[in-house]
DNA sequence: ATTATTTATGTGTATATACATCTATTTAGT
DNA sequence: ACTAAATAGATGTATATACACATAAATAAT
């Protein structure tokens, strides 16, 4: 569905002012649709990247704050996003013994199964032919976002 | 900030998977650089959204429904964003008397002038200029956003 | 060594998101 | 006209976001 259709607006200032609206357009949809997914393994978007973060180091356990840098939403909640996932016992928090203040969590085998199994659904869904979009502009809508980003300050 | 450093990953499964993963992080980004505009009107994102909503049609009253449907996140709760803004005295509610199921949303003067005077700061700061992008990298954006959200189904 | 500062995490609160359910009203079907 | 289905909106619950603040531990400053 093209943007204007979908939040019912035809004038925008600017195609700029158009493109912002449209990265938030698409990136709620991009969330909606990997959501749907997730739903029938009780995982939500959130939590399903943590378990993602954690299972780029493993089996190194990692702290809450490495996990945080690593979220593509920086103001997430890590500790109350563990809480739900260490109440389902797919994490296991631990007091770090080098450094008290730090908790380091470590994925159980729960944790990778499930994160295995939904990851295979996700990337049946979410794979490359679901898009259809090849690598060429891929590329140029990476280019195109890290522009975007590019302020002058 | 480069995608690769904001999320501290270098290994993508693919340029696809990249670019999925780039928007949400702009869709962050933006939202973050809108909101912190917003807050010394005491304004969320959402209730920004609506009031602009509002405007478009003013000085005509909506329903509810007409505001969802124009919403950029479709699941948004407008009833309870519309609560906020009333007790905040920004908008006013009132039932229709042609269809009463229907609640009709007006927005008061109070709520135009907030809405003028954020909206002036906004664009202060969110017009092209701030956006290392001209109007031509704008539309291939656009498109490009557009395909990325036009799959086979 | 003692105190101040910084850091890592947890927690409290307000708002938003996602989704299910309830109520009132309207519309359609018979 | 009467009942069933659909619609509009409100509300309840769980989770997430955004941000302030609290606590404990580590580090720096004196």
């Amino acid at each position: 569905m093209k943007l204007e259709q979908a939040i019912q607006s035809t004038k925008f200032k600017s195609e700029v002012q158009k493109a912002v609206l449209n990265t938030l357009y698409t990136a709620w949809w991009l969330k909606t649709v990997m959501s749907k997914e997730l739903k029938e393994f009780g995982l939500t978007h959130e939590q399903y990247n943590v378990l993602r973060i954690l299972k780029g180091k493993y089996p190194e356990q990692m702290c809450v704050r490495d996990v945080a840098c690593r979220m593509i939403e920086k103001s997430s909640n890590v500790p109350r996003i563990i809480d739900r996932l260490e109440l389902k016992k797919l994490v296991k928090r631990a007091t770090s013994q080098i450094d008290k203040r730090e908790t380091v969590i470590t994925l159980t085998q729960s944790g990778i199964a499930i994160l295995e199994a939904s990851t295979r659904i996700l990337d049946k869904s979410m794979d490359d032919n679901r898009f259809m979009m090849n690598c060429e502009d891929a590329e140029k809508l990476n280019s195109l976002l890290e522009k975007l980003r590019k302020t002058e300050e």
